[in-house]
DNA sequence: ATTATTTGTGCAAACGTTTGCACAGGAAAG
DNA sequence: CTTTCCTGTGCAAACGTTTGCACAAATAAT
């Protein structure tokens, strides 16, 4: 049997098609009685509006394009985990594509997605992004865009991210009331908006404690990380020091996988000789040994308050003024790794 | 200005719609000398077909539903990009969503696909997936389904897998060679297909050696290492044997970070004291420490060829009558973790 | 009793494509 | 010079909704 339509719900109550619409669609001058009827039966046949019309006929598809790096990294996936939650109870569609951090394979996936004719955007830039002219004109043109985690400020729109630079802060002054005064800082590709936010905390944490900035103990992972031989080199060159830093902050899951193995190879005791805290969204880190402290970043309700906001953007008539940034606290979790430092050994 | 449409190019070139349809679509009675104006100008005037209009009047959507237990996954995130991939080729959209290993979420997901009216079904079952009644009567009723990796026997249909049979059998084959007699296996949930199709590889490999299968050396984990609880719960059993198992072979990602992170814990030796082989699509193995011996599986090319097969099915006016069952072979790459026994130290 | 207002419903057009059928003009066949 | 057969094009309906407008009935105001 074909699908119910519209029409088979207006011919078996005796009704028209607007009627039944209408009741459908809630209020609009329909009385109860009828309304009551229609999803009675809408409900018994088990009615499902065809959403290619109604596409057709709103100019509205109800789906929403996301613009991510790579899912395959706990941090987006919950972040995605939350766009779905507030696009499942708004009903919009979520299509999901990968830059795998390059600006050209996010270009292309702006088309894609733009052809598919998506309501609107939620991008995170790719590390290799050069510029979002192409972001600008389309939200311009009345397909609204919403940044979240990296961010860009070519254009103004709401912009969701989280509190990098007090995360940053916070562990620095952790970690230096535990103890530790020459602190590293394993760190992403530098002109990421998250990479200077951290920094700047970083840096506030150790002036605070009047410990000068040493930008030997800075390293930054063009590929974020991607590569493991970038993090090897960082590791490498920060080994050289004399002395070798008392902690390591680095800046995001895989950087930190990296890193502790890299450490457990060349046998470096955590926290005894080198401390480790990072920035992560690790559903376990408990898993590490030892356990890790981490700076958590609110993923999930990043994820969903930036979708929260696209979709009023979709939604609301006339065009928005004043749009806000929303910065979301991060939180500080103090584990074995970075435990009060010992008085050195022998 | 609003977007450009059929008519605009009918009108500006003096034909009616049909031929511009016909042209663009191809050789279906157009001159070619129509046909090239029209491609002409379409590309000129940056024409891009309605897609809702499309479907109505087709009655496809063009996009594919996945149905996946978890996206934050190295194995499902490296299927989905063979996915995308193919779905980028013959210009399908592809839409995710997670079961979160639950089978009332997945019962879930596939009514939302099905109200977004995807021409197709891709699944990887949930661990907790009790029946799959849902999808076979999908698939009857005309919208095709396509398994990958964990597949169900209900109905016939394409399956994708991997050669996990196989896959264990090497990994159990080459740790017997290397001198490891009483090796255990920590899996995933016991109803699962690649969780028996692993365990006879096991028991091949060592059935040929005259290795007499204990089942205590074999462990479930039935959110499939989900909560390292699981995991550790395993560990600690195997461990109150006595001797302890001389290897273990774990059957996923998670299941490996923890076991391997466990071990660190308890400031076990690896390989000296027990050696570990995972099924992995960790993209970096190296970074364990001891670089990880793995079986890993094609994922990309299976996200590749199920995706394929599904178009193909989509695409097809008949019904096929003789579904295949193809089975990927897996790799086997030996690293420090599995390295040839010694005769025990002391 | 007449007129204005409210309330509930129906008509029909519109959204942008695709496609079965019809048909004009020219070539080939008789 | 008819008749048949291609070849290339156009007409118009259909896909399933939504919605501005019109309208009938019921109620309220004069």
């Amino acid at each position: 049997m074909p699908t119910p339509k519209l029409k088979d719900i207006a011919d078996a109550l005796g009704l028209s098609y607007s009627t039944v619409s209408r009741a459908l669609k809630g209020n609009f001058r329909i009385s109860e009685e009828t309304r009551h009827k229609v999803n009675e039966y809408a409900a018994k046949i088990k009615y499902i509006p065809n959403i290619a019309a109604q596409s057709l006929r709103n100019n509205r598809t109800r789906s929403i394009g996301i613009l991510v790096p790579n899912i395959s990294n706990n941090f987006f996936s919950e972040v995605l985990n939350g766009i779905e939650s507030a696009g499942y109870d708004k009903n919009y569609q979520v299509i999901i594509t990968q830059s795998q951090e390059s600006g050209e394979k996010e270009s292309k996936n702006i088309d894609t997605l733009m052809s598919r004719a998506v309501d609107g955007l939620l991008v995170s830039l790719s590390s290799t992004t050069l510029n979002a002219e192409k972001l600008k004109a389309i939200h311009e043109s009345g397909t609204p865009v919403v940044f979240f985690d990296r961010v860009c400020s070519l254009f103004d729109t709401y912009k969701v991210v989280s509190d990098n630079e007090g995360g940053s802060y916070k562990v620095v002054k952790h970690l230096i009331r535990n103890g530790y005064t020459r602190i590293a800082h394993i760190t992403s590709s530098p002109e990421k908006s998250i990479t200077s936010e951290r920094l700047s905390g970083y840096q506030k944490g150790l002036e605070e404690s009047n410990i000068p900035f040493d930008a030997s103990l800075v390293k930054y992972c063009v590929h974020g990380g991607m590569l493991p031989h970038e993090v090897e080199k960082s590791i490498d060159e920060l080994l050289e020091l004399d002395p070798w830093p008392g902690a390591i902050i680095t800046a995001s899951d895989r950087i930190t996988i990296v890193t502790m193995a890299s450490l457990y190879k060349r046998k470096i005791a955590i926290p005894e000789q080198i401390a480790v805290a990072g920035f992560s969204n690790f559903s376990v880190p408990e898993i590490f040994a030892p356990p890790l402290t981490t700076v958590k970043q609110p993923a999930f309700e990043m994820g969903k308050i930036a979708a929260d906001l696209l979709i009023k953007l979709i939604e609301s008539k006339k065009p928005v003024a004043n749009y806000e940034k929303i910065v979301l606290p991060t939180e500080l979790t103090v584990r074995a790794s970075t435990a009060l430092k010992m008085a050195p050994v022998g």
